[in-house]
RNA sequence: GCUCGUGUGGUGUAGUUCGGUCCAUCAUGUCGCCCUCUCGAGGCGACGACCCGGGUUCAAAUCCCGGCACGAGCACCA
């Protein structure tokens, strides 16, 4: 087997989703097994109803190259290309498989289905090149014509039939502006791309299906040989429902979502940002493989790939929620000896070497409310306790019996923290005390007995902000 | 409605091309036990599936026919 080239060509009228890393991961991976490249091509030939977002570009790029660790081989824009795209456009009309069709849509449509000839599609090329000019300059208004590919009408799949190619928008392009008055469709586009490009396989989505078989007849005037087609089917994230770029931008621009990197959307932006692998993101969608059943995953599925892959790299870090101050009683007999400072691994598997080095002179420390009701616990690193009377009564510094063991911190090694907790369409927020211990904005850290969270902001006063990522 | 596609445990997946090696793989989940100074990690075990009905065959998850269910396309969106 010769090279292969894969490609992955999103409409950039927004960032990356969960969806689209689909394509991303399935395509890299396999030019990598095969020794291929991916062309990243952005398909942005619609000026008016999903039209593309500026800023989108360079951000799929970036997020491209997050996911699969490296740039994508070959970056094009159908909108830079379009010269070429109304060259082969015009060649289709003076060889006769493609015509100018001035029918309304409705028109069309009652034609088609019947499976009846419409009536510019007996026009002669000559006459078909003079319409063509006159949707080029911008004569013939949007609507008022279209270039179909003549197929046979008497196709089974009534979508199929004269299916349209180009259309007329004078809507201007946010990046080349109103130099052009006619787009290609995406089955027009991205089928003479992907001959221009040499693409070898095409793996996409089986709703695409049909325009597998429309671009197959568009090759077939051509003469040429269409790329080998593998599918995959529909995926639905239990949490997250679908994932329409355009439903999120309509709800951001509301106000529903701080941005593209909410975490309660499901972007890879914002995944990103929650504090997720791209390793995790990738497994996933591989253990998927490419089968075209349609599936429905709990978000728990990446959560557990994420977890295995983060654990042994994750410092730990105790975090009470609802802080409850507790004094620390020394026995009367002085044979208890404690220091002014403990240490506690940051890894319990030293799977990430050093200490914690927590100060316990105050001797006040912070319990979450549930622990303090228990008579006997066990403060986690440190010593058993007593709770007699309001107050953690040390009895042995060495573990004696097998009490319940709680996570704990200093009144002096704490600091005030909240905990945002992404809840459907809410976000909940979990009021508490983080060790106050190395801790870095964009760290990732597991808060003992809660889970994993991300530091998101350490301001100069107030309160650290932790965003909730996973158990 | 028409066209196309898919149906393996709760979820996802292997096996389906060339029928037997499949009393069906792996992961995740749930439950139990062990281990552990986290309710994390690790170990062991259990639970649980070939959509239905016919047919071919010594033999069917695998081939054939017929149902049924689910999904997608039927845009001058991608």
């Amino acid at each position: 087997m010769g090279e292969v080239t894969l490609r992955f060509a999103p409409n950039p009228n927004g960032p990356l989703t969960l969806g689209h890393s689909r394509g991303v991961v399935i395509n890299s991976e396999l030019a990598k097994i095969n020794g291929g490249r991916v062309v990243l091509r952005f398909d942005d030939t619609d000026t008016r109803v999903k039209p593309p977002d500026p800023s989108a570009y360079s951000q799929i790029e970036e997020e491209y190259e997050w996911i699969t660790g490296r740039k994508a081989d070959v970056v094009i824009r159908a909108s830079d290309r379009m010269p070429v795209y109304l060259e082969y456009a015009e060649n289709m009309i003076s060889e006769g498989f493609g015509y100018v069709c001035r029918c309304t849509a409705q028109e069309f449509k009652s034609l088609r289905d019947n499976k009846d000839e419409c009536p510019c599609r007996g026009n002669e090329v000559a006459s078909n090149l003079t319409y063509w000019n006159s949707m080029i300059s911008g004569e013939t208004p949007e609507g008022g014509a279209v270039v179909r590919v003549k197929t046979s009408l008497d196709l089974p799949n009534p979508a199929l039939r004269d299916w349209p190619a180009l259309r007329i928008q004078h809507t201007p392009h946010p990046l080349v502006g109103d130099l052009y008055k006619v787009w290609p469709l995406l089955d027009f586009q991205s089928a003479i791309e992907d001959r221009l490009q040499g693409v070898t396989h095409i793996v996409r989505g089986k709703d695409l299906m049909d325009s597998t078989r429309k671009q197959t007849l568009l090759y077939e005037h051509f003469g040429w040989e269409y790329p080998e087609t593998l599918y995959w089917g529909r995926v639905k994230v239990l949490e997250f429902g679908g994932f329409s770029t355009s439903g999120m931008k309509a709800n951001i621009s509301e106000g529903k979502f701080s941005g593209w990197d909410d975490p309660r959307l499901p972007t890879i932006s914002a995944l990103r940002k929650r504090g997720f692998s791209s390793d995790a993101i990738r497994e996933f969608w591989l253990e998927l493989g490419l089968t075209q059943k349609d599936i429905s995953v709990p978000m728990q599925s990446i959560e557990a790939k994420n977890s295995s892959i983060i654990d042994s790299m994750t410092e730990r870090r105790s975090f009470i929620r609802s802080p409850n101050e507790v004094r620390l009683g020394l026995p009367e007999k002085g044979d208890l000896h404690i220091g002014n400072s403990i240490s506690i691994p940051k890894h319990p598997d030293g799977t990430v070497t050093g200490d914690r080095t927590w100060l316990i002179g105050s001797r006040t420390i912070l319990l979450e409310k549930e622990d303090i009701d228990i008579a006997s616990i066990r403060l986690k690193g440190f010593a058993d306790v007593e709770m007699i009377d309001g107050l953690a009564k040390l009895s042995s510094i060495e573990r004696s019996d097998r009490r319940t063991i709680a996570h704990w911190l200093p009144i002096e090694m704490s600091r005030e923290a909240i905990l945002e907790v992404p809840s459907g369409n809410d976000i909940d927020i979990v009021m508490g005390a983080i060790e106050d211990f190395e801790l870095a904005e964009g760290m990732i850290i597991q808060l003992e007995r809660v889970g994993f969270a991300i530091i998101d902001d350490i301001p100069r006063d107030g309160a650290v902000v932790l965003r909730w990522l996973h158990r």
